[in-house]
DNA sequence: TGTACATCAGTGAACGCGCGTTCACTGATGTAC
DNA sequence: TGTACATCAGTGAACGCGCGTTCACTGATGTAC
């Protein structure tokens, strides 16, 4: 994105606004939405709050323009990983589902995500760039099936990719607590192999 | 529980307070967390703020009490459910599947947990109360597979039923839209079969 | 049954705080000639 | 190269609002004798 919000800006300008873009990813990861207020991004970023209003005017603006910026980076990440992964010909399913559950383990992901589909209950702006991700996630799991099973049909594919995606984010939740879950969730990898050949079975 | 947060109450006392716990369960379902405020409970219940802090003297002590009284009710229905369902002797997973998706779907329910996930990222408390919630989910699954299939070993149940119990709650999520997801959800059930005779394969 | 008193149930005002937004302002940078 | 002016970048104060919490208070109900 050249611009914040509805402003035109400069070199430097973009790179400001970007700037700003990190500090307000960072308040609302660390802390969360309740804590999410211009005065706290502006005090992490180390600006005035008006400093701030200039590169986004609002509230809202602001928090579309974070989630949007991190959505469309997870996104491809996630496109990249699924390319790499059946571009190499000899595709294994499970390797990519633990690749997967990797980049989304991490404790700010997690928590990020956690606030995010919140929001997007109440917040149809949010809502929209969260379907948009989600989206792109499942195309991207439907490929890899299709590649590693040519035999499968689409639409059978297609359902059961949208279960895998179902399943990650629900496992995304049980690795939150920082307490270990009375969930046997460690030993679970061990079922990825079983549930591959499941998941691709024509 | 007979009294609200450390309050000793008589039979009128204990009435009231359910009813205040119902509206602040209704605020927090219907507007979220963002707006429930004491005030808006108290609005909402037709009472004053200092009558209400007269029941629950702070905000986390309410917070605490509506989500305790709920996950318990919501508990103790899955359970039901299962007990229901096993000891009628031929116990179908895939109709038990298709039982626990309904009592899912509801808009409320989504809301509802949208809301408190978020909350018990930040939130040990009400993080406590909702790994409650889903060990005794959890444990209700497993029960219903042994029953299922008593051949499959009780370690490999327990594994499956946390991906089941995973799974679940990621489902719950792409039903929280308004508008439709582009996910093919309403296929889905068709893998309900499928999926269950894998889940409990020995 | 009547009285005294403690506890329960409910009221109302006030407090300080952080919030989003508005706005007039100033200094720095870029552009035209 | 110098000057005039527009735009960009950043400042600082003020606003009204809803919030959680505190607290002194009042009327209703229950209990002891």
């Amino acid at each position: 994105m050249a611009s914040a919000g509805s402003r035109r800006l400069g070199t430097k300008g973009r790179k400001r606004a970007s700037i700003l873009l990190d500090s307000a990813l960072s308040v609302l990861t660390s802390e969360g939405y309740a804590a999410f207020s211009l005065r706290r991004v502006a005090v992490h970023a180390g600006v005035r709050l008006g400093h701030l209003q200039y590169y986004y005017r609002s509230k809202p603006e602001l928090l579309r323009a974070v989630t949007q910026r991190e959505l469309e980076r997870r996104a491809s990440a996630i496109e990249n990983l699924v390319d790499t992964s059946t571009a190499s010909g000899a595709t294994s399913l499970p390797s990519l589902l633990a690749g997967m559950l990797d980049t989304q383990q991490d404790r700010k992901t997690i928590q990020l995500f956690g606030e995010l589909r919140a929001l997007s209950i109440r917040d149809a702006e949010i809502g929209e760039l969260m379907r948009g991700y989600t989206t792109r996630y499942w195309r991207a799991i439907v490929a890899a099936f299709l590649a590693v099973n040519p035999g499968i049909r689409r639409p059978r594919a297609e359902r059961r990719a949208a279960l895998l995606v179902s399943l990650l984010e629900g496992l995304m939740q049980f690795r939150s607590a920082e307490r270990p879950s009375e969930l046997p969730l460690l030993g679970l990898e061990r079922e990825l192999g079983d549930l591959s050949q499941w998941l691709v079975d024509p």
